[in-house]
DNA sequence: TTGTAGGCGTTATCAC
DNA sequence: GTGATAACGCCTACAA
């Protein structure tokens, strides 16, 4: 390892000098151009890098952001494409604002967001993230919440004082109701769970109804509810279902599903019966992670886990800098809106 | 924050003392019980947490590993699931040794493999993983071959010194052929890329007709090889494929595919022939990403990524320890076995 | 412009 | 059993 003072041995300068010229930047301009270029050139010649724990514990700060991923997020994430995207946008977001970025797992006796509270207080971390979506993180909650530090929550339905990034479902299916309502479609079939607890499915077919209304066109729906919350459980429950309602011959000529799932049952169901996407209907999809592995590749929400990631990132950045922002932040709430990507799966409503 | 120093003035205790308790854990037994409760109790009391990046310099590393995504293996990973499920399994091996995980990213002027090298020499991380995949990552390679510090490959397939984990394709063929075999399958259908110079194709295929003349069932072959790289454009160009064969009568009863988007395509031929899954065709996936978004659930052969993960981050930890295991490992390779996870697509051969 | 002293919080060493 | 002291490498402030 090199030390700055060897650099500034080599180059017949004081350490400090060295330090300012190398790490620091400040004062550069009182600083003879000579000077400079030959500390520049001893560090590149020996190699010198900036010693990252030395830097941090002297500022007091590490220039780091970390993610909590709860147990939930690792199971649901892994499989479904959550995780990846999210967690790819929050490396995004973090770098752009020259931090590093850290996965802060469980410990012994700690879960993911208490070893996250940890790391902020051993100060390895100047904010953490802490994703939604699971029970686990709910329960976290609490102990963020009372614990005044940089935290930034992403998709949190539930009462906090922390700032929160939530997806805004509706935006998407706003968007396709016009896309379809754009092609001729004049009745909607609407295929998602209706009987549920969960405000997801409700949300999102209310952002469809109300936009369709407003598109003078109508929603009839098909309640899938399946046995399991697997997602092989969701495709074949669709598929039955949309297996049934497309035999009579109904009126809708698209379908705007709940989730991928969902939209891929109703596709095997279509190319069992023999109708036709999107000649005979248009269909349209939620998620948007495995879009293409349908055929046709289909139309689908996407969530903007990237953008998420990246503006829950950009927040926590922002709090990172400066205990201000804490205050201005706290109780911010703000959303990203679903966006539709229009593949394959839609096209002119049937003449 | 809370000190040392001041949990040792609150327990009456020297500040040396209180770190042997709290922090190293060591000569524990050479001190009083009484003495050693106080300290744990202030520590409590005060909430103190030792800090890390102190700890970190005087100790000389970071008990950290990171891992270097290039660019490709974002967009790669985030379409199709290569990243989550192979970075939480790292993460997984780093956590079990007690270290932390750091995502390297790219900085101004340096990609992500010359930023991890940065950070092995700023001693931010102790060890560094470099996922293959892409072009990127074999051009990074001399580099980080030369720069001697603890660094491990995953699929990585040219030469390198550095020790190196991939994944062993041919594995779960050998399963897929065998349980055909046990099903009663004696002609199977090989779907996938002839022409390719990539290596993938051909290893998967001689894997599996290896495999099957062992067993006694024969191999047809069935090219796919779609205009682009897009998943889209390889799930239609084995769907036109499969079509045109599925519609004479085929002599096979079960089809192994190259990849997951071509083995959707097959089911998406199927399905608008009515050939049923698995009735009258057995279908065997690769990739193992979505494959319960089928109908049905598609029984693949999954890369083990997880798997992957976890065993490049326990060579990384090994590295990070003791600069031994550097010569310990230098050449060494090691191959995780692909698996094939049995689903609803595959069943009894048609009588 | 440059050098130096002091401190960031922890830990290892060694006398007591 | 315990308590000073000197690193670890860098940065700020102040003196020269």
């Amino acid at each position: 390892m090199v030390r700055l003072q060897e650099v500034a041995q080599a180059a017949q300068v004081s350490i400090g000098t060295a330090s300012k010229i190398l790490n620091t930047g400040t004062e550069l301009d009182r600083l003879s151009p000579d000077c400079i270029r030959r500390v520049r050139e001893a560090a590149r010649a020996l190699g010198y890098e900036r010693n990252y724990h030395a830097s941090a514990l002297q500022a007091g700060r590490s220039r780091a952001v970390g993610v909590a991923l709860l147990p939930g997020h690792k199971e649901h994430g892994f499989a479904s494409g959550f995780w990846g995207p999210m967690v790819g946008g929050m490396e995004m977001g973090v770098r752009a604002a020259g931090c590093h970025f850290v996965i802060v797992g469980a410990a012994p006796e700690l879960n993911e967001a208490q070893n996250g509270l940890r790391f902020l207080q051993e100060s390895r971390i100047d904010a953490l993230i802490v994703p939604g979506y699971v029970a686990t993180a709910l329960e976290a909650v609490p102990a963020l919440e009372s614990s005044d530090a940089a935290i930034v929550l992403t998709e949190h339905h539930a009462h906090t004082s922390l700032p929160v990034v939530n997806v805004d479902d509706s935006a998407g299916y706003r968007e396709a109701a016009r896309h379809l309502a754009e092609l001729g479609h004049k009745h909607l079939l609407w295929v998602g769970p209706l009987s549920g607890r969960r405000g997801y499915a409700q949300r999102r077919r209310d952002a469809l109804v109300q936009a369709a209304a407003h598109l003078g066109l109508t929603v009839t729906d098909l309640d899938v509810t399946a046995a399991s919350g697997e997602k092989a459980a969701q495709v074949a429950a669709a598929r039955a279902r949309a297996l049934a309602h497309f035999s009579s011959r109904p009126s809708c000529t698209a379908a705007v599903c709940f989730s991928e799932p969902i939209a891929f049952g109703v596709c095997a169901a279509a190319a069992a019966l023999g109708v036709r996407i999107p000649a005979d209907l248009s269909l349209v999809g939620f998620d948007d992670f495995s879009a293409e592995l349908a055929f046709p590749a289909m139309t689908e929400i996407s969530h903007m886990l990237v953008e998420m990631g990246q503006r829950a990132a950009e927040l926590a950045v922002e709090m990172a800098g400066d205990r201000a922002a804490w205050d201005r932040l706290r109780g911010h709430r703000e959303r990203i809106p679903s966006r539709l990507t229009i593949r394959e799966s839609t096209g002119p409503a049937r003449g």
